[in-house]
DNA sequence: GCCAGATGGAACAGAGTTGTTTCAAACAGA
DNA sequence: TCTGTTTGAAACAACTCTGTTCCATCTGGC
């Protein structure tokens, strides 16, 4: 068992990202591998499409990490502000597992998710008893909304609407203080 | 030109709602129709897939002329209620939409949604000048977030975690109010 | 130089789907 | 009943992509 060819799968994740429907050969040659050689690493296109989607969860889970969210004692604004700062960056991971089809029934993927949707959960409650988050919705609720709104906010970047250095702020504020008034 | 065979696109919509990846015999089995005359009403795999997702946005198109955006001097936040009431159980069709790859670059279709974007603009206007909605954002900002905000909804009720009925209110506080304080 | 491992190129078969055609049968209206 | 239309069944060719195999080549370490 040789090692994860990192770099190959960074090559092949780009390409992947950027045009998820092309073939194995468009894969290669973007990644400039010959198609063989793709094919002895993933023996097939669904394990090529899952090692591309953990590889992504690996970067969407290192955001998390690195936006420490259970530093104690701490403001939960700040530490919301920093993951979602960490997240928009990965619009095009997200969307990607997310549109990808043939990862609907990938148990591991959604479990990988759902562990991340918790920690955040952890978050709001924190920010809940706080007094900083409303304590009249659901938990789970706000993370869900969390959620969607990172990813309409990469939306608006893609299309070159939003700026993506205005994005955390604006989604801050969008969701913590709403849209009314 | 005969006309358009709504109960045959009705169904096919369903089962390719259900099941996007089916095959033209699966689509045409669940139609209860053989794959000849799938085939004939849609000659290629492209234009059925096209057809359902314009049946689709018509559907959305009657959400949005059916909540009565432009009521003149009535309450922005009724109007809104009422469209996000009637979008929320479109979730289906705009998952469809959005998710399909290959709808990516039908011109057409954006088209269309962008004209419903506008409209909702011009509500959104209307209840920043009226006070209703905060100023200090761009309307097309405002209105991603309403798109997110239903898809993200619609999302918790296809993993049964929200109850239907509770959505438009949910999701009004939780747009309106926001999730802070 | 030698060797093990990795790579590239090429060709191949197979599967699955799609789009097409033909013909017979059912149907609906005049 | 006659007729024109619509449908179903079947078979067909074509295509694309995939997965596999074989062999020549290159590379890096010993």
């Amino acid at each position: 068992m040789s090692r994860t060819p990192r770099s190959l799968l960074d090559v092949a994740t780009e390409a992947l990202l950027a045009s998820p429907g092309a073939s194995l050969t468009e894969v290669a040659a973007a990644a400039g591998v010959s198609r063989t050689t793709l094919h002895r690493h993933y023996p097939t296109r669904q394990a090529l499409l899952l090692a591309v989607a953990e590889h992504s969860v690996d970067r969407v889970e290192r955001a998390y990490a690195d936006a420490g969210l259970d530093a104690a004692g701490e403001d939960a604004e700040a530490a919301l502000r920093r993951l979602l700062t960490a997240l928009i960056p990965l619009g095009p991971q997200l969307e990607f597992v997310h549109r990808e089809r043939s990862l609907d029934d990938e148990h591991g993927l959604h479990a990988r998710f759902d562990a991340l949707d918790d920690l955040v959960s952890g978050l709001v409650r924190r920010g809940q008893q706080a007094g900083v988050l409303r304590a009249d919705l659901p938990a789970w609720w706000l993370v869900s909304s969390l959620n969607g709104a990172v990813y309409g906010a990469w939306e608006m970047i893609d299309l070159g609407r939003l700026a993506p250095l205005d994005a955390p702020g604006l989604l801050l504020t969008t969701l913590l203080d709403g849209i009314g008034r």
